[in-house]
RNA sequence: GGCUGGGUGGCAGAGUGGUUAUGCAGCGGUCUGCAACACCGUUUACGCCGGUUCAAUUCCGACCCCAGCCUCCA
């Protein structure tokens, strides 16, 4: 049997996934901020991690995922200097904090139906786990991990020598080259763990706790959650690349420190969608939507498709061109696996090409060129379609459930089809070419197959 | 400026020390009254300069450019 073979951030290498217990994998992905709306370069990462926890259960592995949802604490700036994102936010929407954070998980939770991203085992909120941040940070302040600011409780990250190794910090040119103030943080590499609330100012959301009223920092809810529910030390956690310098590392530092374990086996970081011009920032409000595709006319499937197309370690260029591109072919994959009929057997060859391109660190691309040449193979149409069904359970397209569109096509234009119809069998062409053009001012195409002539939109 | 990664044909994107995916577009063809659809075939490539090697796009070094983090971000 083909080993399932991941790359592993920590160590910087590919290598196999043992699970640390049994046959069971734990995995934890980070879930968004719910202060906006999330945008297509969020959503890639979301479906590298679909088609990670689809590989692992097609292995053979039990899985237990769990996916936060971060609805306190994360700060308009990484330095922990800034607002609080779901302050911000309020105030943007008109939303309470606590209304917001409903809203925009829900759209959340929508946009990953649409694209068929199964949902986790267990979601967890940071505002439901509060006890358990403050029980946190209480063991790292009996370990000595912590000292007290004006505004709030944070960790000393000098005292640990490996903080910063998951990304290969170089600690000290980071002090020389710091950019932001430090404000009264001993050393560049600080972070929050528990913030006090400002005098100045009402939050709407914040907690008792031993060291006064406050809200807990961003990174100890990672800690603390994945520490519920799958344990201090779990098999895999994933996010995206721009969490590997500073929430992965402060969490990575905040386990070691109360645990003595490094978190998590392997760490797994999905890539950057690049825009053409600007870049993809939520915080300027401009940004694309899933909603946005669908909008110009896209399905959320196209832009799935569209993601399968680069590995998940590289990063992938947006352009509507490309969107078009892929949607084109993704069409086109559809009506060729509806042509093919019911399914029969599933081909080993191509199955055993595409498992193997899979279980190298997830090798999408090459498993779809695998699709590709069986497509266009001399295989049976059955066999075809089995062996497609089979891929698709992993590459999540819906392709057993695809079929033409059925569109309402006006009488006028059904009376002009037959009149063109008639001109046509009597060679008529010229007059068989006018009402065509007719048909077209209305707005649908006639294209004359063997089996008669079709109708679409323009 | 510091650190971490990356630069592949018209576009997107795999991969490899010598046989060079895949998709879209283009071109040629089959089909068709024509067109479209579909299908078949097919051209253009590895940022720049050195080095190692029988052989480098693939390994090493310098340079240029891009991205991420250090300031909001998956």
């Amino acid at each position: 049997m083909t080993q399932l073979k991941l790359y592993d951030t920590y160590e910087r290498q590919v290598r196999e996934l043992i699970p640390l217990k049994d046959n069971d994998v734990g995995l934890y992905a980070c879930g968004p901020t719910v202060y906006n709306y999330v945008h297509i370069g969020n959503l890639r990462t979301y479906i590298f991690e679909d088609l990670l926890r689809r590989t692992i259960v097609h292995a053979g592995f039990n899985l237990k995922h769990v996916m936060n949802i971060t609805d306190v604490g994360h700060l308009t700036s990484d330095a922990d200097s800034g607002e609080d994102k779901m302050e911000v936010g309020s105030r943007r929407s008109g939303m309470s904090a606590w209304e917001m954070a409903e809203f925009y998980a829900d759209s959340f939770k929508e946009d990953l139906q649409r694209l068929n991203i199964l949902p986790p085992d267990i979601w967890c909120k940071a505002t439901d786990h509060i006890k358990e941040q403050i029980a946190f940070v209480e063991d790292l302040e009996a370990k000595n991990y912590t000292y007290k600011t004006s505004d709030g409780i944070y960790f000393d990250s000098r005292k640990l020598n490996s903080y910063g190794y998951l990304a290969r910090l170089d600690v000290e040119g980071l002090q020389a080259g710091a950019r932001v103030e430090q404000g009264e943080r001993r050393f560049v590499t600080d972070f929050a763990l528990w913030k006090f609330s400002s005098p100045d100012e009402q939050r709407q959301m914040e907690w008792e706790s031993p060291w006064g009223v406050g809200f807990p920092g961003w990174h100890i809810e990672c800690s603390a959650m994945s520490a519920r529910y799958l344990g201090d030390y779990f098999d895999i956690h994933c996010g995206g690349k721009d969490h590997i310098p500073i929430h992965h590392t402060n969490e990575i530092a905040q386990t070691e420190a109360s645990r003595g374990t490094r978190l998590a086996n392997f760490w797994m970081h999905g890539y950057f969608l690049q825009m053409e011009e600007s870049k993809m920032s939520k915080s300027s409000g401009d940004f694309l939507r899933l909603q946005s595709l669908i909008d110009e006319g896209f399905s959320s499937l196209a832009y799935r498709y569209f993601c399968l197309t680069a590995h998940y370690r590289s990063e992938l260029s947006f352009s509507w061109e490309s969107l078009k591109a892929n949607d084109t072919a993704l069409n086109r994959l559809y009506e060729a696996a509806f042509s093919w009929g019911d399914p029969t057997t599933i081909s080993e060859a191509y199955m055993t090409r595409f498992v193997e391109h899979l279980y190298e660190d997830l090798n999408v691309p090459r498993a779809l060129a695998v699709a590709w040449e069986l497509a266009r193979s001399d295989e049976p149409d059955g066999v075809k379609k089995a062996t497609l069904l089979a891929f698709d359970e992993i590459f999540g397209l819906d392709i057993a459930e695809w079929e033409p569109a059925q569109i309402d096509i006006p009488d006028e234009v059904l009376n002009l089809v037959s009149a063109r119809e008639e001109a046509r069998s009597q060679k008529d062409w010229g007059k068989a070419d006018a009402v065509r053009e007719e048909i077209r001012n209305l707005g649908f195409e006639v294209e004359d197959s063997r089996e008669g002539p079709k109708i679409k939109p323009l």
